[in-house]
DNA sequence: TGGCATTTGTACGTATGTATC
DNA sequence: AGATACATACGTACAAATGCC
């Protein structure tokens, strides 16, 4: 009959009625709040108050502070850098690998089919300069091969012109290199590794380059599942054979 | 040269250690972190300092503190709120209905793919539950249309057993569908609307059922394509093709 | 250029309601 | 039921940083 009652701490009504003002445009990028002093008396709470809700709108990049500046706290544009962050978080503490791979399998299958047929020339050039990065890496190891590797995987990230697919491959990239990082500093044959990937990758950027989406897409998901598969417990595997057709 | 120097306030030196903690596990969720009395003596910091730094963790989803509570701030696991809320704000407030239309498009279409493949018999009896109540909801008005797509597109998505699906889905679903709300409502015909959504569904479903991957995705990317192309300026139409195939 | 007024950053003290034992 | 320790919130004070004249 009666609900539970939650008692709303008072930063938090002090968060909640400046990010309303944020959502619905009343406050936009580049404008000011008011000083900590002045928002006191505004909202009829103590600076310490105002001063923990305006580090809860900090830390989620809503709004930037300096230390002296009278014009007040600044409010910002949306980032991506939050959506990283908690992305990342919650890819690494409550996901599997399984799930991990899945996940960038049909990311990147569909970043690949839309790369081939939305990039600009710039954008193809922006790919063979890492590509041929990544060739001259080979011989100076794993680490610059790899450097270069993110960069390729980047631009053609970017050349879907599609915010969400950059910064979530971004993402579930790191996370699973992260994840396997480990084992392949300890694998037999580090050249080996990095001259396959390099063919994987001359074949892909070749579909590209020729316009034909659906065959960069199934040989980015399929270079994909073969080089990491391996590392995939048995009974994970075949959850991801449904991307692969 | 010089590196430019941005002074590193003291909450978030409290902020970082903490979140380092955690990272590295040594701090487990369900683990109790020292009173606010205790880290002041132990970071050395005045008491406001560890609450704007605590506030900043309670924020992020990362403690929970509790008024009274003597076993001191909990550590708490991972959870895709705050996914959910820093992509909803980046994807309301940066992104066109074109590049979400696009990610939908993709997103989903695996999503159907997987859960053709994977999907087990209690998660079709929930699409079959929804399902039903959207084809009952028809006369009730959009609203309870609405709230029973929902529940099929989550029961779906749930099938993949991929958190990032699942959030990414509902996210991306949910903004598409606040962007075209007022058109929705204002539209000639809301009833043919919705008969042609069930329409759609129905087919997709028999799809899953059939285990059929390759033709609920297409089937799901064609009915996203053609229910809300319609409301795309004409520049951004020609982002969604390459993802019809 | 330097100095001033203002703002934020930090510290400390205190009162009050609350959860746990 | 009482004792204890806790978080919440307020207020004051001073140092450091900034923008502006």
């Amino acid at each position: 009959m009666f609900q539970p009652v939650s008692p709303i701490r008072a930063y938090e009504r002090v968060v909640d009625q400046i990010e309303q003002a944020v959502f619905t445009g009343r406050l936009r990028p580049g404008a000011r709040l008011p000083s900590e002093r002045d928002l006191m008396t505004q909202f009829g709470v103590s600076r310490s108050t105002i001063r923990e809700a305006l580090r809860v709108l900090q830390s989620n990049g809503m709004i930037q502070s300096r230390a002296g500046d009278p014009r007040g706290p600044e409010i910002l544009a949306a980032s991506p850098e939050n959506l990283h962050k908690s992305m990342r978080r919650l890819a690494r503490t409550s996901m599997s690998l399984g799930e991990l791979l899945q996940f960038r399998m049909l990311l990147e299958g569909s970043a690949y089919l839309l790369a081939a047929r939305l990039r600009s020339a710039d954008e193809l050039a922006e790919m063979d300069v890492a590509l041929a990065a990544m060739a001259a890496a080979v011989d100076e190891g794993y680490s610059a091969f790899s450097d270069a590797d993110v960069a390729f995987h980047e631009a053609v990230a970017r050349a879907t012109q599609n915010t969400l697919i950059v910064v979530c491959s971004d993402v579930v990239r790191e996370v699973v290199v992260d994840l396997i990082a480990d084992r392949i500093a300890h694998a037999a044959d580090q050249r080996a590794l990095m001259l396959s990937y390099l063919r994987h990758h001359t074949e892909v950027l070749q579909a590209i380059r020729d316009g034909d989406g659906e065959l960069a897409s199934q040989l980015a998901r399929r270079a994909l599942h073969d080089s990491y598969a391996p590392y995939l417990p048995e009974t994970e595997r075949e959850m991801l054979s449904p991307l692969l057709g």
